[in-house]
RNA sequence: GCUCCCGUAGUCUAGUCCGGUCAAGGAUCGGGGCCUUUCGAGCCUCAGACGCGGGUUCGAAUCCCGCCGGGAGCACCA
């Protein structure tokens, strides 16, 4: 039957399927509207627990997006519960925390719409994990080590079981009330899980849960020398705090293994879901916390907010909108892959949102000053607030035959007819000819009689070889700006006003 | 090297679990055109993809095997 079917032609075919189905020749209509999320898996509407984890060790960025949106959108998704658990164990030197990042994040978090519940610290769990932990080692499912970071990892790397392994539980807890009363150094012992020694995956093989470290916290000083690894803490949170559902990068899959593990040999029942989103990286942007930091200290850039970092206060400054950043995520669903995305990906969507709200305004880079010859009394033009809106009304701009123009149209058109924008058509040159006045089909540049300087201020893209910042001329009007005004400047793109003063404006360059 | 994950147009993504309406949808980027006193927006249009090789099947992007390619983890960081 189905081969009988197969030899007739598909003209054949859809004649005949017309005759007995017509139905099914109609093509689905293709959904359009917001992307929809995946389902989580077993999520029950209002029941849903979901936890952000942000280490404070200075303002979220743009790589970590993908983390607090797709959680966001999750409780929301399921009107669940969203909560912000600071994951602010000591770290290490090279990744110290910082007091005011805490507030950095909230910042960033509150910009961005991400609504959550609670805020907790897990510097003020520390006692319970203290309490998991000794439930660890008096069953003998964990170990205290005093072997060196360097010998632990020849003896992972050759399956080898120290003989701290298999000493007597007693003295495991005497090791780990020890190490609680400082009679150990930095260094000089650890709490380690029991997995074991020859598991396929030498990360996985006998994980260190604590370790010492003497430095002061900046919120809770020196109540603890003995701070818990990242996993082991997300184990007794994860667990304390009934998480329903742990979404989280795919380069932290093997704390799912660590959480699990311990949840098995503490006979813990509830457990969240596991479920992982692929690496996002930018083309052309470096995310450096640590590169901003000390580019920050050295005075080359103004703060955490300058928008030649890539921060969440940065994109704002730079006027992005929140919605935008959202949609940019959100459009990557729930995917595995590790993906590169350009920066104009998130422009694009951006400049959906604000074309129809930015005013235009002509701004001349590095301008080159021009005397036109020849040009009839005129002393302003009128020009269209927005093209799309004649309804918004004009801007006049004072007009005469001392303009300014910008460097690189100069360079580009001298010599040439072009049109002076809403004003008139010029032979380009210093000492340039007026040709006429009326709309003409030829190249048109900005243009500035006397205006107000403008400083605008570049994102920061890697390798490239622009300049960070520009300065030029605004026309008129210009000044009457109100910070966080967003307008385009013509021909060269969407900025957010940061700054009036009589001196200058400052404007945050977004994207073309 | 070991462990795990992922391969759909330049880029991102839908479809893959449950094989047929997929001669593969959308977005963005790119080409062309229209419109527009911006290199913006809008409208129309074109181009562009199932990593490779086997197998199963009437039929494979979808199932199986092998290969190739990419990524992540392998810290007393998070």
């Amino acid at each position: 039957m189905v081969a009988e079917v197969n030899r007739l032609s598909p003209e054949a075919q859809r004649a005949e399927l017309a005759s007995i189905a017509p139905e099914l020749l109609e093509k689905p209509t293709p959904s359009t509207g917001p992307k929809e999320l995946p389902p989580l898996p077993k999520a029950v509407e209002g029941q849903v627990v979901l936890r952000l984890a942000p280490y404070p060790s200075g303002p979220l960025h743009i790589g970590n997006a993908r983390a607090f949106v797709l959680n966001d959108a999750y409780a929301k998704k399921y009107r669940g519960r969203l909560l912000l658990v600071f994951d602010d164990t000591i770290g290490s030197e090279d990744k110290p925390i910082l007091p005011e990042a805490y507030d950095q994040v909230k910042e960033g978090l509150d910009w961005a719409g991400v609504e959550y519940r609670e805020v907790l610290y897990k510097s003020d769990r520390i006692p319970l994990h203290y309490e998991w932990a000794e439930k660890l080692l008096a069953t003998g499912e964990a170990y205290v080590c005093e072997c060196d970071s360097e010998t632990l990892r020849k003896n992972r790397e050759a399956k080898h079981a120290c003989v701290h392994r298999t000493q007597d539980v007693d003295e495991t807890i005497a090791m780990w009330k020890a190490m609680l009363a400082g009679e150990y150094g930095e260094g000089e012992a650890v709490v380690r899980l029991k997995t074991d020694m020859a598991h396929p995956n030498p990360a996985f093989r006998d994980r260190v849960l604590f370790r010492i470290a003497e430095r002061d916290h900046p919120r809770v000083g020196d109540r603890y020398r003995v701070w818990p690894m990242l996993e082991f803490s997300w184990a007794v949170d994860d667990a304390l705090l009934g998480i329903t559902h742990v979404l989280r990068g795919k380069d932290l899959v093997m704390e799912d293994q660590m959480e699990t593990w311990i949840w098995d040999v503490l006979g813990i029942r509830a457990r969240p879901e596991f479920v992982h989103f692929g690496i996002l990286r930018f083309k052309d942007v470096e995310l450096s916390k640590s590169r901003y930091r000390r580019e920050i200290a050295a005075g080359r850039l103004t703060g955490i907010d300058d928008p030649r970092t890539w921060s969440l206060q940065s994109l704002r400054r730079r006027g992005i909108r929140p919605a935008a950043l959202r949609e940019f995520v959100l459009s990557f669903g729930l995917s595995l892959n590790d993906i590169e995305v350009p920066a104009e990906a998130l422009y694009a969507e951006n400049r959906k949102m604000i074309d129809k709200d930015a005013n235009r305004y002509f701004f001349v880079p590095d301008p080159v000053s021009v005397e036109i010859s020849g040009l009839p009394p005129i002393e302003r033009v009128k020009a269209p607030l927005h093209p799309d809106f004649p309804g918004r009304g004009v801007r006049e701009i004072a007009a005469g035959p001392k303009v300014h123009v910008a460097e690189d149209d100069f360079a580009k058109f001298r010599g040439k007819e072009v049109r002076l924008k809403d004003f008139c058509n010029v032979v380009l040159d210093k000492r340039a000819k007026f040709v006429s006045m009326e709309n003409k089909d030829i190249p048109k540049i900005q243009w500035v009689m006397h205006g107000v300087n403008v400083h605008l201020v570049l994102p920061d893209v890697t390798e490239s070889p622009e300049p960070r910042e520009v300065r030029g001329l605004g026309e008129p009007l210009v000044a009457a700006l109100k910070v966080d005004d967003v307008v385009q400047f013509e021909r060269v793109g969407f900025a957010r006003i940061d700054h009036v003063s009589k001196a200058e404006v400052r404007a945050y360059f977004g994207h073309r």
